[in-house]
RNA sequence: GCACCCAUAGCUCAGCUGGAUAGAGCGUUGCCCUCCGAAGGCAAAGGUCGCACGUUCGAAUCGUGCUGGGUGCGCCA
């Protein structure tokens, strides 16, 4: 039987089957309103950004729910109830409503038949890991910068959130149609850079066979030995009696290119690759800060003055004096910000504005900065200075992440180099793996903190939310392999051809239509850029996975391998379905979807 | 003193550009293993969403003011 609009029109087939049901039906429910303004039962000219449909919060409502009528109430100057008949009427002629009801104060609840939820499995499979792409994004160019750790030793336990972090976003936004730069901003302009240059020099005289004398105030780590080694093999004992004036700058750069190596590794350890490595230092003696600050000055926000003290905590030392001032207040700050210090050299906030001046001119629309929760008085001054700069068109958002608390054999201990417990993010992954860091770093929001127990997150059990997830998907593949051994073909190519039809259990119809939040749910996360959403999702639908399969043992009508190979081609088609949208999150996440447990 | 972040069940946390009776896991209590994988399953109890006003048809969500915790506040990066 063909199926038809309202118009007699046939619907069109179509050829990848509907991706994103919610905004399907918000379309219907626009369609709808347009129909009803034509028709004289709303006045023109309203506006329709605020209705929305969405999972209600408790299924016995139904599957979808718009606060249409609610909302139009008001602008149209008619009650939500008498907008709410005439509207359910319109959507009831649609196909794929099974029946809409008016609810509480004007909600409208509708069920959708049972066939557009099976057909929704067949989408799944065709489109495979395409499922659930969206296009919010609309190719905008987003740079994500992140990590950003000095260049001054390996990358330790608090780094790893935020890389991960990070990393989700990106493969989130570029999953939501946005063209994503990653982007690492080497802080090598600054003091610790000599400190690096200066506790390197003393390792290298350790590999001449000397003392180190590693003061107070320089970095005692055993990673700048091989640093050491590696300078006597390119300067031989040439350094040791010149002054510091001589070998500083040249020591400087050979070091901190060999901390960039070492971090590019640590990164590549958690599956992080960056696509632009910016340099601080490269910003020095090219114009580029003049020019920023230039260009800051010619609007009028560049001024010699003197800051009031803070109150309430004077510094001991307090003198007022006179230094160059970004007015950040006439962008939102709450007072002004020095760009030079009183001695005239640059803050570091000067080349962090040349920085973002840069972004703003290689053409980026949307920058995002992810930054540790203790720069966040940074925040303010960051996106004043973007948006005096950008001439407010280009956003900046600043993602604060919150600390990691480290958890051992059920105690918290702190990391200090002193107590040898200081954690570097290789010693993370090789104790737990990449995969379990990432996901177990991605179950709060960014602005939580964070519990990472060593022990729990390694636990097999249902307790641990990456072992639940992963477990998900192996019993799929578990179910897959036993329904080929009994001669099932369960490729994607035949199981998208299965009767879904068969799949008629509200157990099964349920599974079906969280699968079909997936795709609503990629858009919801990227535009909160809000990674965390994914690791919560794909908590859910495993739970609605293994809650079917459990209900199968009171029920084997529901066991995905049954005695009928089409029926069993019909169920696996299901779970392959659910196992397409689990791995296409673990993707997101970053996270490798195992097909066995061991 | 000021700014930013946080406050939801005994614990750890979700909660969708404001939506209906606020959810999950742990823990507690009671049942259940001949069953595609019991490294579990089912069910119950448990909440003035820190407090008070306000906006709204409707507030955990938005605004203001408090309380409590965290972070930061020129001459570090």
């Amino acid at each position: 039987m063909t199926r038809r609009l309202p118009s007699g029109r046939p619907i069109p087939i179509q050829r990848t089957g509907p991706m994103n049901l919610f905004s399907d039906i918000r379309a219907l429910v626009i369609g709808a309103l347009d129909a009803m303004v034509a028709a004289g039962d709303l006045p023109a000219g309203l506006e329709l950004a605020a209705v929305a449909v969405e999972p209600p919060r408790d299924a016995s409502h139904g599957d979808m729910a718009t606060n249409a009528a609610m909302v139009l109430a008001k602008p149209a100057g008619k009650s939500p109830r008498v907008i709410a008949d005439v509207l359910a009427k319109h959507l009831a002629d649609d196909p794929r409503i099974f029946e809409v009801d008016v609810a509480g104060p004007g909600f409208l609840n509708l069920r959708l038949h049972p066939w557009v939820w099976q057909g929704l499995v067949k989408s799944a499979l065709e489109t495979g890991a395409e499922f659930g792409r969206a296009t919010i994004g609309a190719g905008i160019k987003v740079n994500i910068e992140f990590v950003s750790a000095n260049p001054t030793g390996p990358m330790h336990v608090g780094h790893v959130r935020g890389a991960v972090f990070g990393d989700a976003l990106a493969r989130l936004l570029a999953f939501a149609g946005y063209a994503v730069t990653r982007e690492y901003y080497i802080n090598d302009g600054g003091a610790q850079v000599d400190v690096l240059a200066r506790s390197a020099f003393e390792r290298y005289r350790e590999a001449n066979g000397l003392d180190p004398a590693i003061r107070e105030g320089l970095y005692p780590g055993d990673y700048l030995i091989p640093v050491g080694e590696a300078m006597k093999t390119k300067w031989g004992a040439s350094l040791i009696d010149q002054p510091e004036e001589v070998w500083l700058a040249e020591v400087r750069e050979f070091a901190t290119e060999l901390m960039m190596g070492m971090i590019r590794e640590d990164l590549a350890l958690l599956g992080v690759e960056m696509d632009v490595y910016s340099s601080e230092k490269a910003l020095y003696g090219t114009g580029q800060i003049e020019a920023a600050i230039k260009a800051l000055k010619e609007m009028g926000l560049i001024y010699e003055g003197t800051l009031e003290p803070p109150k309430g905590k004077l510094p001991e030392d307090w003198e007022a004096r006179e230094q160059t001032l970004f007015r950040s207040t006439a962008h939102g700050d709450d007072v002004d910000r020095p760009v030079k210090k009183s001695d005239g050299a640059w803050t570091y906030f000067a080349p962090d504005i040349a920085y973002h001046y840069n972004k703003v001119q290689r053409g980026f629309d949307q920058l995002i900065d992810i930054f540790g929760a203790d720069h966040g008085g940074y925040v303010k001054r960051m996106k004043a200075a973007v948006s005096a700069l950008s001439g407010g068109r280009v956003p900046l958002d600043i993602k604060l992440i919150q600390l990691v608390k480290l958890w051992r054999n059920g105690e918290p201990f702190k990391m200090s180099k002193r107590a040898g417990t200081f954690v570097t993010l290789r010693d993370v992954v090789e104790q737990v793996g990449a995969d379990v860091t990432r996901f177990v770093m991605l179950t709060r929001k960014n602005d939580a903190p964070l519990d990472f127990d060593f022990a729990k997150v390694m636990e097999q059990s249902k307790d641990n939310p990456v072992f639940y997830v992963q477990y998900a998907n192996a019993r799929i593949n578990s179910v897959m392999r036993r329904a080929a051994e009994a001669g099932v073909t369960v490729d994607d190519a035949s199981l998208s051809l299965a009767d879904v039809s068969k799949l008629d259990h509200a157990a099964e119809i349920n599974l079906a239509k969280k699968i079909a939040e997936w795709p609503r749910l990629v858009e919801i996360a990227a535009r909160g850029n809000e990674p965390h959403r994914v690791a919560f999702y794909l908590y859910e639908l495993a739970s609605e996975l293994h809650g079917l399969w459990n209900r199968a043992k009171d029920e084997p009508n529901l066991r995905f391998v049954q005695d009928d190979s089409a029926t069993t081609q019909s169920k696996i088609a299901l779970a392959r379905a659910t196992g397409v949208v689990i791995s296409a999150g673990l993707a997101i996440l970053g996270v490798t979807p195992v097909e066995e447990m061991r």
